[in-house]
RNA sequence: GCGAGAGUGGCGGAAUUGGCAGACGCACUGGACUUAGGAUCCAGCGGGCUAACACCCUUGGGGGUUCGAGUCCCCCCUCUCGCACCA
């Protein structure tokens, strides 16, 4: 053993061990629990960044502990592969997708290695794989046969600077979630899958899914949108036509006074044909349309409308409501027209005062009586019906379950459900994804690729040109093909699938990455099935994770799979974020572009500028803030890394980087290995004290102190996984055993009471710092690995203090500390305090009206 | 606007069930060791008032419940995130 501690030296040797010895390889033994712990993957950018490394070691650290558990632990890594940076890196580059894909896995690969992870490797797989994303194609023609998976023209995103179509998903207001640029509406024919058909169990599970973080579920429940209302046919004055809406509030249907229609509607123009309104409306239309859909639908923009020169009837009243094309309709939710209720809704209610609409009260608030007049703004709450012939009276809710029924039996209408999730649109006009195994013939229409030619390979010999845009139309031998129904010629589909579609179901496949005969082995998924814990960023929130139990529920109606939900516990883990430098004439800083005058003081590069030091920021190239994990690994070692990023802060908050407290923590490692080199002689041959010798003073403290590290840690890791309190439990236990090795103590349990101590802090750490764990484990003369060991138990008998400290608060001041028996009484422990010299001075001879004693806490006098 | 979360020393954070606020670490200060110290060890470290003890104040602000509140309730302020004309 060196005197000093070199992780360059140690880390390789014991990754090396671990791969060797393949403990980290599993399969299915029916004989332990099985754990699954998944990390989401990662896109293979090239070199892993910080906030892969957070995730991947909180990771490691409830694998690592979970197998010492006895969990047989399944810990599978693998690479999305597909994606649009491979193509522009390869323009840049002027090479291949493919290759700078796969030099990218590779390189990551080693980076993973090197922090010492327990992945299962045997279990890596590459989306851009043929062999994984032949079954994906499979999958598809699966959902296309149960017509889960369809093609139709529709509006859809597209955003320009990506060259491709977007899911509603994948635009953040308004804009594109990659790139940031403004999203378009194009009208185009498109792949979709019917999500929708899935939007009740999706919202429903919402509320079975104790282990997923709330604001994650809210976001979902947000994000499918379900309405209970109704739709009502209004009809039309002058023809035996009707217009449909949707509404929520049917309880207001005897004040709907007009009529709003969606520029988009199809009645719109019509009804305006012939008319004088007829230019007018054609012009707002026009302009309308042409606005962006994002600034459509600001909070700022304007409400307008104008007059169709139409009229419809409420079904109720037969009152006659003219009809208004309104820019804040959409087209794409409800039926595209709306009821207008100007006394109970706010937006009708403006409308109405612009354009000097009639308005009607139908709904009061309890106890109270709404005059048109007065009214300020619309009574949007539930009430008591007023003017709404035999349902006046009812209350609101009651009133939309009688309405229901009213239109239901007359015909008029009928009781729906809407929701605001669309179907997932899953064509892109990329090049770097799976084909989506389908082939159009002019005789026979859309065919699907017969499923014993698949897969559909994605042909590699393509080449990008800078303009963007896929190369595949261009590619002959890819595009033409025969009509497998009339062998006829015929095309392929150019478009490739969305990325998420791979992510929606990586997860099973590790289960069974070998499996040839179809996508999953279902013996194998079973048993491995569903994941335990599933840990990453909260950006997936909607994404990844509403199309991941998607396709979990629809393999599981094609009874491939036997699962509802896919992941039984989420843990979201908090961004990394480092402070920022920042010049005010050149922006962000990196500080490279700095120079440091005095300590903490950065001067710009360019113009010598003092630095404003900004506030912390997540890591990001652009803000110069990013720390490179492969520097620091070299610098400090994996241990240091990884003990950092859980030390910190806990998982789900944010993490704030910290050059200096990257210090204290490579500090602490050495502060251990000094500690075991120092006694490593001392402690050889020596066996860890057993409870067999009763403990007195100093040896039954440190043993004590053992025991509660033990309970501390434990709790910490499996109730809340808050590794940083864990952390910190175990440097106090290694400054107790520092402070116990000063005073010589030569009673014969001396050292086996400090090796079970040293042993201990080396166990419970050892899922957070793995590498410098095993190689004292091994300097104490063990030999197998700290991960191979059981996780320690421990003794409630131990911890127990000798001497319990008692708070004595007088008027809930803190005023004493006193010492009473574990085994004192209420009555002990009050009198004891009451006798107490300091105590008796503050109660000064007052009467004391009440003691109140918490046994093993406090006493409290009051007076 | 709606919804969710947060606000504690110079800094990151701890206090898990209402019971010693500030664990652990960073930074800082003093000392020891030393040719040297940016290594290591020891000690101190919320603010006020102190020679020291003692005492007083302190968890964004204000009120309340309670013997007792960082924790529970009400009002307000600030910040972060999500949604946002959804009929």
């Amino acid at each position: 053993m060196q005197s000093r501690y070199n992780p360059a030296k140690i880390e390789p040797k014991w990754q090396n061990v671990w791969e060797k010895g393949r403990i980290f390889e599993v399969s299915e033994d029916e004989s332990k629990p099985k754990y699954y712990l998944l990390e989401m993957f990662p896109y293979p950018s090239g070199r892993i960044h910080m906030g892969h490394v957070r995730n991947y070691t909180i990771g490691d650290v409830v694998a690592r502990y979970k197998k010492m558990r006895g969990f047989n632990v399944i810990h599978p890594m693998g690479w999305d592969a597909f994606g649009m940076p491979a193509e522009n890196a390869a323009i840049k580059a002027k090479s291949h997708p493919a290759t700078w894909t796969y030099t990218n896995i590779a390189q990551m690969k080693e980076q993973l290695k090197q922090m010492g992870f327990s992945y299962d490797w045997t279990r890596e797989l590459a989306t851009c794989d043929v062999s994984y994303y032949r079954w994906e194609q499979l999958l598809f023609l699966k959902m296309y046969e149960r017509g889960l998976a369809y093609r139709e023209k529709a509006y859809v995103n597209w955003c320009a600077t990506c060259q491709t179509v977007l899911a509603n998903e994948q635009v953040e207001a308004g804009l594109c979630w990659r790139c940031s640029e403004t999203v378009e509406q194009k009208e185009m024919s498109q792949w979709f899958l019917k999500i929708t058909d899935y939007a009740d169990e999706l919202l429903e599970y919402c509320d079975r899914m104790p282990g997923w973080p709330e604001r994650v579920l809210i976001m979902q429940r947000n994000w499918i949108g379900k309405s209970e209302g109704a739709l009502i046919n209004f009809p039309m004055e002058d023809s035996e036509e009707h217009i449909q809406v949707f509404t929520t509030r049917q309880d207001t249907v005897y004040g709907a006074t007009f009529m709003s229609l969606a520029v988009e509607h199809p009645l719109s123009l019509k009804l305006c044909q012939g008319k004088p309104e007829e230019a007018a409306v054609k012009e707002f239309i026009e302009r309308t349309k042409r606005i962006q859909r994002s600034e459509r639908t600001s909070e700022f923009f304007e409400k307008e409308g104008v007059f169709t020169g139409a009229y419809c009837r409420n079904p109720m009243t037969d009152e006659r409501m003219p009809i208004y094309v309104a820019n804040f309709v959409l087209m794409e939710y409800g039926t595209g027209a709306v009821m207008a209720v100007p006394t109970h809704d706010q937006r009708d209610f403006e409308f109405a005062n612009t354009y000097g609409l009639p308005l009607k009260v139908v709904v009061n608030p309890p106890g109270a009586e709404l005059d048109v007049d007065g009214m300020e703004e619309a009574y949007e709450e539930d009430g008591v019906l007023t003017n709404s012939g035999e349902f006046s009276g009812m209350g609101s809710a009651e009133a939309r379950k009688a309405i229901n029924q009213y239109l239901e039996s007359t015909g008029l209408g009928e009781a729906s459900i809407h929701y605001r999730l669309r179907d997932w649109l899953i064509s892109r006009q990329r090049y770097w994804g799976a084909p989506i195994p389908m082939i159009y013939c002019d005789k026979c229409g859309i065919v699907p690729v017969p499923e014993d030619e698949l897969p559909v390979v994605l042909p590699l010999d393509a080449s990008l040109t800078a303009s963007g845009g896929t190369p595949l139309p261009t590619l002959k031998e890819f595009v033409e093909t025969t009509c497998p129904e009339c062998n006829g010629g015929a095309r392929r589909e150019v478009d490739t699938m969305d990325t998420f579609v791979e992510s929606s179901w990586y997860f099973m496949r590790y289960t069974c990455p070998d499996y040839q005969k179809g996508p999953l082995d279902r013996a194998r998924n079973d048993y491995w099935m569903p994941v335990d814990q599933y840990i990453g960023g909260i950006e997936h929130a909607v994404l990844h994770l509403l199309y991941s139990r998607f396709f979990t529920k629809v393999l599981r109606d094609m009874g491939m799979v036997g699962q509802d939900e896919p992941f039984t516990n989420l843990l979201t883990q908090g961004m990394v974020c480092k402070e920022t430098l920042r010049c005010p004439e050149h922006g962000w800083l990196a500080p490279e572009d700095t120079d440091e005058e005095k300590p903490e003081v950065y001067q710009c590069r360019k113009c010598g500028t003092v630095a404003e030091i900004g506030r912390k920021e997540k890591m990001s190239k652009s803000k110069g803030n990013v720390v490179d994990p492969g520097d620091l690994v070299e610098r400090y070692g994996a241990d240091t890394v990884r003990l950092f990023c859980l030390f910190a802060s806990p998982p789900e908050r944010d993490l704030e980087w910290s050059d200096r407290g990257v210090e204290g923590s490579a500090r602490f490692l050495n502060r251990l290995w000094r500690l075991v080199y120092e006694e490593r002689q001392a402690l050889q041959g020596v066996t860890s004290y057993d409870s067999s010798h009763p403990l007195e003073g100093e040896l039954r403290a440190l043993h004590r102190k053992t025991h509660q590290t033990i309970k501390k840690v434990t709790e910490d890791i499996e109730q809340r996984f808050h590794f940083n309190t864990a952390i910190s439990a175990v440097m106090e236990l290694v400054n107790a055993i520092y402070q116990f090795r000063s005073d010589d103590n030569h009673d014969p349990q001396a050292l086996p009471v400090l090796r079970l101590a040293v042993e201990m802090a080396l166990v419970l750490i050892s899922p957070m710092i793995p590498h410098i764990a095993d190689e004292m484990w091994e300097v104490l003369g063990h030999e197998n690995s700290v991960v191979e060991e059981q996780w320690p138990q421990w003794d409630e008998e131990a911890i127990e203090e000798e001497k319990q400290l008692i708070v004595v608060q007088v008027n809930g001041k803190l005023r004493n500390r006193i010492y009473v028996s574990p085994s004192a009484s209420n009555e002990e422990i009050q009198e004891t305090a009451l006798n107490d010299e300091r105590i008796k001075t503050f109660i000064g001879g007052q009467p004391v009206r009440k003691v109140v004693v918490v046994p093993g806490r406090l006493v409290n006098v009051v007076i």
